[in-house]
RNA sequence: GGCCGGGUAGCUCAGUUGGUAGAGCAGGGGAUUGAAAAUCCCCGUGUCGGCGGUUCAAUUCCGUCCCCGGCCA
């Protein structure tokens, strides 16, 4: 039966080899890939994203890459509704899907579900953000103690998007937004087993080596032609989610003068870590996730050695 | 060689009218429900260049030496 096949999550930090496990696990099974990142979602946005190459889908199917325009902002509803389509696609046809990225909103949004609660209003959060930009975050968490005292009490003061969000479901659902979580529980929304997996080098030093090689790498490759394209287009600007990306942002800042090239760099390389590291926050608190060591010998091995006795 | 600046946290620097010091960045930890590669919260002991001297007390004043800039020879 279709959906007894089961879903093999490859998770963990930027830069320690799901991809490459990913490929080397499609070689030896019938799979595909479903990628669970944020910023591939985007097109145009291929080189500082590190987005499987053209051989690399050509040799197995990938989807949730190039969905949408970086004008446009994608999110984590979005993704579950997407991912969980196309993981019953995938086992419709008899093959293995393969969620593999660093996203960890979105997989905890499809492991765990999100609550049925009014999506995103541009006009409401634009207003919303007008009011900030006028009185500050602080006069709108304020706010939000009076309507919903538990939320705000949650809540640091300049914590901008998450007082945006509660002052938006508040507004749209007509109650607190903590009654609607409370009223709406999450469901997940994928069935069958999920067999669990994250990257985690054993040294955080290693990780950050390979974090740099990698950005670095992403120049030599013209990652700075990239954003100049995207900077050039005129219609986007860096307060958009796409643009706001690890290096992208960096990048963009160099191209508007606000720094040399070489600083940029540098910041991106900050950012990844920073980024990296509040992925390894997420992943330890999922204790249930299994550790792989990225330079352990025969590391597909490991994986098949559990999968290969769930395909028959 | 002479003169002038500097040598303080991993980096850039502030400061102490003498009572052993603090910011930004980096780094670490945490949170995380439609922007999440986002957003936010918490964490700062370091021979204050070395050695002497003055002093109850020196990172601070004095001497000397070393190192790094700049100018002059």
């Amino acid at each position: 039966m279709a959906a007894e096949i089961p879903v093999v999550l490859i998770a963990g930090p930027t830069a320690s080899g799901k991809s490459a496990l990913a490929m080397a696990l499609a070689e030896e099974i019938p799979a595909e890939i479903v990628s669970v990142d944020s910023a591939q979602v985007y097109r145009g946005m291929d080189i500082g994203t590190a987005k499987p190459s053209r051989e690399e889908r050509a040799l197995v199917p990938h989807h949730l890459i190039d969905l949408c325009d970086p004008s446009e902002p994608y999110s984590a509803a979005r993704f579950a509704v997407d991912a969980s389509r196309a993981i019953a696609e995938i086992r419709s046809r008899g093959r293995v899907p393969l969620l593999v990225g660093g996203t960890m909103l979105y997989v905890r949004a499809l492991l765990h579900g999100l609550s049925d609660l009014p999506s995103a209003n541009r006009e409401l959060r634009a207003r919303l953000q007008a009011e900030a930009d006028a009185h500050g975050w602080p006069m709108l968490h304020a706010r939000l103690a009076k309507l919903d005292p538990e939320a705000a009490a949650r809540l640091s003061p300049n914590d901008s998007q998450r007082i945006q969000r509660a002052l938006e479901i508040i507004e749209l659902a007509g109650e607190p937004a903590t009654h609607a979580y409370r009223k709406r529980a999450a469901n997940p929304s994928i069935a069958g087993p999920v067999l669990r997996y994250a990257m985690e080098f054993p040294e955080r030093a290693q990780l950050h080596a390979r974090i740099e090689q990698r950005l670095h790498q992403m120049m030599r490759l013209g990652f700075a032609e990239e954003v100049r394209a995207l900077y050039e287009r005129g219609d986007l600007d860096p307060d958009l989610p796409s643009m706001r990306s690890v290096g992208y942002r960096q990048l963009w800042a160099y191209f508007d003068g606000q720094w040399p090239l070489e600083e940029a760099v540098q910041r991106a390389i900050f950012a990844s870590r920073q980024l990296a590291k509040r992925q390894l926050t997420w992943l330890r608190s999922s204790p249930e996730i299994a550790r792989l060591d990225p330079r352990a010998p025969a590391l597909a091995e490991q994986v098949l050695a559990t999968l290969r006795p769930l395909l028959n």
